[in-house]
DNA sequence: GCATCCAACAACGTATACATTAACAGATGC
DNA sequence: GCATCTGTTAATGTATACGTTGTTGGATGC
């Protein structure tokens, strides 16, 4: 858990070859261009990203402990797989760390100009689903959402952690997203919890995202057993 | 946050440099072998386990990102040192993960045997505490009692969690650890948190926890204040 | 005397070389 | 024909070499 980016858009330095290599890295995993469980060599990636052998290992680290993908002495990484298991894993420390977020923002009582980025979110997820429904959009404005109530609620560590279960979870919620039902409840429910946060009602803001929280972590169950999917 | 040790004991294996700089280095830090704050430099280190900087260097990225030290392009790695505010931000994630895993593992309705490390924590606070009170002994079992029951939990990432958040608190701990009050309350707490695990009931056990923790963290902010304290 | 500039040096970031290990294939013995 | 053993090979883990960068100390100019 690092508390800031790695590194990486630090201003004026020399850029650094390794964190070239863990955001490209980082980036393909999420947009799901490895196959789950795919076994990797470092020598594919060094080839792949123009860099030697060095920087690649270093980026495997960090990537290792942020749960995306495993080192296997001797025979590479291969890219996680996530269970039902690991699911249920993600959404119960979500389902912890969220409505703690949401409760320190609250108790800070922030004004519309610091909310912005989530009132925007907001707009944003609304405006997905009027007319001909747009699930990209909704899901990225969605992830905006829970990302700046992470960062807003004045804890860099609890914001880091969200952020990294939250990645571990990415590839799994953009196969779901066009399987399960469209997300207008999900959307009032954001409503809802930023309109708690505006009324510094910190009560009501952590309870509505924990049900948030724990209608998504069923929902998202039900679509894998449904589907009897093992592993992504 | 890796689920598994970082490959340390993986028996039979060949026994890598690089587990081995780790596990040392993260030792030490953690004995406050190191001043916080310190600046050391990758061939210290090396030349101090007897490896080249390639280990050193990947154990740094991995304690880097347990946050025990944070790594200074082109200046070697500091050891990390805790602000009030760090401890802030520690006790806020322990508030919010430590009652979830306990709620976790009482809704599992464990037996006795399964909680036996819980048990004998508990049984060594209260002797650690009989006759000539021994504070290392307690802080001791206190420490395997929380790691205990976030193992129990049956969420590999929530106990990764709990664990590394507080290894970043370990030196602070123990730092105050003989300018506290005698933990009496504290041991009577974690001896009530498991009647009620044993006992099934999920609520009660989510909010003693939770009282227990705000406790801890209201004691130890009224000590740094106290002394005015300012990095450790 | 003080600020500035330059040069030497020290430490890092990366590449590469070397040692080690594990898998695989071919050969050998039964 | 099948299992086993061994030699080869490929990929990792570690050490080292090299280029780059930032710092420091001294000399120079005002």
């Amino acid at each position: 858990m690092d508390l800031d980016q790695p590194q990486a858009a630090a201003t004026g330095r020399a850029p650094r070859s390794t964190d070239a290599v863990y955001a490209r890295l980082k980036q393909q995993i999420l947009d799901n261009r490895y196959p789950p469980g795919a076994q990797i060599l470092e020598s594919e990636i060094a080839a792949e990203l123009n860099a030697s052998r060095t920087p690649v290992r270093e980026a495997f680290v960090r990537l290792q402990q942020e749960g995306l993908l495993e080192i296997v002495p001797r025979h590479g990484v291969r890219i996680s797989a996530l269970s039902p298991d690991d699911m249920r894993e993600i959404y119960e420390v979500l389902m912890s760390l969220e409505p703690t977020a949401v409760e320190l923002l609250a108790a800070r009582r922030p004004g519309r100009a610091e909310l912005e980025s989530l009132i925007a979110s907001c707009d944003a997820m609304e405006a997905a689903l009027e007319g001909e429904p747009d699930l990209q959009a909704w899901a990225n404005a969605d992830e905006a959402f829970h990302l700046s109530l992470a960062k807003l609620c004045g804890n860099r560590r609890l914001a880091a952690m969200i952020m990294q279960v939250w990645d571990q979870a990415h590839r799994a919620r953009m196969f779901t997203l066009s399987l399960r039902p469209l997300p207008v409840q999900s959307t009032a429910e954001h409503r809802a919890v930023l309109e708690a946060i505006l009324a510094g009602d910190v009560e009501r803001a952590r309870e509505i995202y924990h049900a948030h929280r724990k209608r998504g972590g069923r929902e998202l169950t039900a679509i894998i057993e449904r589907h009897g999917i093992q592993r992504l």
